[in-house]
DNA sequence: AAAAAAC
């Protein structure tokens, strides 16, 4: 069986000196080697060059290729007309023509809020630091970035979906992934959530869709009886944890709203039969968690075999978490159509085999990691943890914003919120093994801010876009800085500031030193007892060296576990001959003996 | 060792 190790061990960073810390989101940024070949745009720290939409050349190979709203080429299937005029916020497609419904001003508040609905309302975006932001574009023939959603124009009921929900300027990744998935290429991107990455990948998708109407309804297969009736999605988006998931999809209704295009929904822990229901009702974009799908498809509810987008959101979280077999058998095991008839939009991991000719699109944070957020590291012993935490509440702002408390077990969640709400401080909790009701209980009352606190292990570290967290707290601290750095990127979001406090102690050894390179890194504050802990551990002098023994980083992982490529023929396909990227950008030089070794592919304890 | 995810 292959280990993560084995599969990600064996990658490089180009130039890339192993001893600093590398953020997530700038781990490319050297990453590709610049070829003459290969066209590479590296944008950023100003107006992008040139203001013309470029001419795209010859028309990817893929059924819906031309489709796209700013290409000249009809749709390359004849769209059936579908559904009957109705007032529910949905529109039709008759006879080659998108009829959008009335407006419904009931749905439109419930979409997208009243102005001042914090909890509809995307808060706290700071427009100006946009432009600071570093994008960096790589492949073959990359479409120049658009600066405006009208310039060129999506689809005109999307624009005015997206005015709807008070979307003014594109964020930097839509800017590039728009015209790129309107081009028909395959993208990876490093976006992260609270960069806009999906709209990023919503919009294109939306457009077109909304452009060509909707694709054929295959024949259902022989031998299925009038009554069983299956949705074909046009679009599956996958995400790793259910609240991920459920905001996709929230968006995607936004953005579909008065269009032919039905939004769904499947995941785990809900009631299956009202998904069943919703199916029914059409599915054209799809969000789901891999194994209630897997469950829908074995029930015979759904079908791939209209899949013209495929979207993995947090590929890399999907892939730590086990996630492997279920997407390969959804993407490869299943009737999804192949990689040349279908576009395939990937965030934060290397799966060469699953994309064709791909542009590769790094986006750093608004602002960076570093100024963004002022992290404090304090010693804290673990019996003393309680009263530390009750010190930084009592001492913060009841008004402030909202406090997360991250923690590694689901028990000491359960504990810590009754601590807490025993003590008098409004809080829920969120964890694995709370039920689903539960868990969006907690997701709602905490962004409200009726519970402004949150005690929550890792299912709400990534990829949740919660606005107005100003505090993000390390109750425990986790063994990957990786996690690290996204759980205080709950806090800072879209160019503002936040706090970041994690408690340390020599519990927490294993990941001392590879903090404080981040700190250094961030330019925050490193304190002296993390110094003092780095060399009782035999840490040595210098920054960067490896941590040693149990308590060292996996081998390879090093600094770039969110881009990682495969060695492993059986893996995710590196040096595939689909790999357009300009072949060495990843997986020469640099590191080489990941994995442990050899074929280690256990894990490091 | 823990976490996430299908029944």
């Amino acid at each position: 069986m292959n280990g993560l190790e084995q599969q990600f061990g064996n990658l490089a960073v180009n130039g890339a000196p192993r001893s600093a810390y590398v953020p997530p989101h700038m781990r490319n940024s050297n990453a590709a080697p610049l070829r003459d070949h290969h066209p590479r745009l590296l944008i950023g720290w100003g107006p992008p060059r040139g203001g013309a939409f470029p001419s795209r050349g010859a028309p990817p190979p893929r059924m819906n290729g031309g489709g796209n709203g700013w290409s000249s080429g009809p749709p390359t299937w004849d769209a059936p007309s579908r559904g009957t005029p109705r007032s529910d916020g949905s529109g039709i497609w008759r006879d080659g023509v998108h009829i959008p419904g009335p407006r419904n001003p009931r749905m439109e508040r419930e979409l997208y809020g009243e102005p001042e609905d914090p909890l509809k309302q995307h808060t706290g975006i700071n427009f100006e630091k946009y432009d600071d932001i570093p994008v960096e574009a790589t492949g073959t023939g990359v479409p120049e970035p658009l600066l405006h959603f009208t310039n060129p124009p999506l689809d005109a009921v999307l624009l005015e979906n997206i005015g709807f929900a008070r979307y003014t300027v594109p964020t930097p990744v839509q800017k590039y992934s728009i015209p790129i998935v309107a081009a028909g290429r395959d993208l990876m991107a490093c976006a992260q959530t609270g960069s806009g990455k999906t709209g990023g990948f919503l919009f294109p998708i939306l457009s077109s869709s909304f452009q060509n109407g909707p694709a054929p309804t295959p024949p259902e297969p022989a031998g299925s009886y009038g009554r069983t009736r299956r949705a074909y999605p046009t679009a599956l988006i996958l995400a790793p944890t259910r609240e991920l998931v459920s905001q996709i999809h929230d968006e995607a209704r936004k953005f579909a709203y008065r269009s032919w295009v039905k939004p769904a929904v499947v995941y785990g822990g809900a009631d299956i039969n009202l998904q069943l229901r919703q199916l029914e009702r059409g599915a054209d974009i799809l969000s789901a968690t891999p194994g209630r799908l897997v469950d829908l498809i074995e029930r015979g509810r759904i079908s791939l075999r209209n899949i013209r987008y495929l979207v993995l959101d947090e590929a890399d979280r999907m892939l730590d978490m086990g996630f492997e077999p279920q997407i390969r058998r959804i993407v490869q095991g299943e009737d999804m159509p192949g990689v040349q008839e279908r576009q395939t939009l990937i965030f934060q991991m290397l799966a060469k085999d699953f994309l064709n000719d791909y542009i590769f699109l790094s986006v750093g944070r608004v602002g960076s990691t570093s100024e963004n957020i002022t992290q404090k590291i304090e010693h804290v012993e673990d019996h003393e943890k309680r009263s530390a935490l009750l010190d930084i509440l009592h001492a913060s702002d009841a008004n402030s914003g909202l406090t997360l408390i991250f923690v590694e077990t689901k028990r000491m969640a359960d504990v810590l919120s009754d601590f807490l709400m025993g003590s008098n401080f409004p809080a829920t909790s969120i964890h694995g093994d709370r039920t689903q009701r539960e868990r969006e209980m907690a997701l709602n009352t905490f962004r409200s801010g009726r519970t402004p606190i949150m005690v929550a292990t890792a299912v709400a570290a990534r990829g949740l876009d919660i606005p107005n967290v100003t505090h993000v707290i390390n109750y425990d601290l986790p063994s990957d800085i990786d996690d690290y750095v996204h759980r205080i990127g709950r806090t800072g979001r879209a160019g503002n500031t936040g706090l970041a406090t994690a408690f340390f102690n020599r519990g927490n050894k294993n990941i001392v030193r590879e903090l404080m390179d981040l700190l250094a890194e961030a330019n925050q504050e490193v304190p002296g007892f993390l110094i003092t802990i780095n060399s009782e551990f035999g840490g040595g002098g210098a920054f960067g060296g490896r941590g040693r023994g149990r308590g060292g980083p996996r081998g390879g992982g090093r600094g770039f576990r969110d881009v990682r490529s495969s060695r492993s023929g059986g893996g995710f396909g590196y040096g595939s001959p689909s790999y357009g990227n300009g072949g060495g950008g990843y997986g020469s030089g640099g590191y080489s003996g990941g994995g442990g070794g050899g074929g280690g592919s256990s894990p490091w304890w």
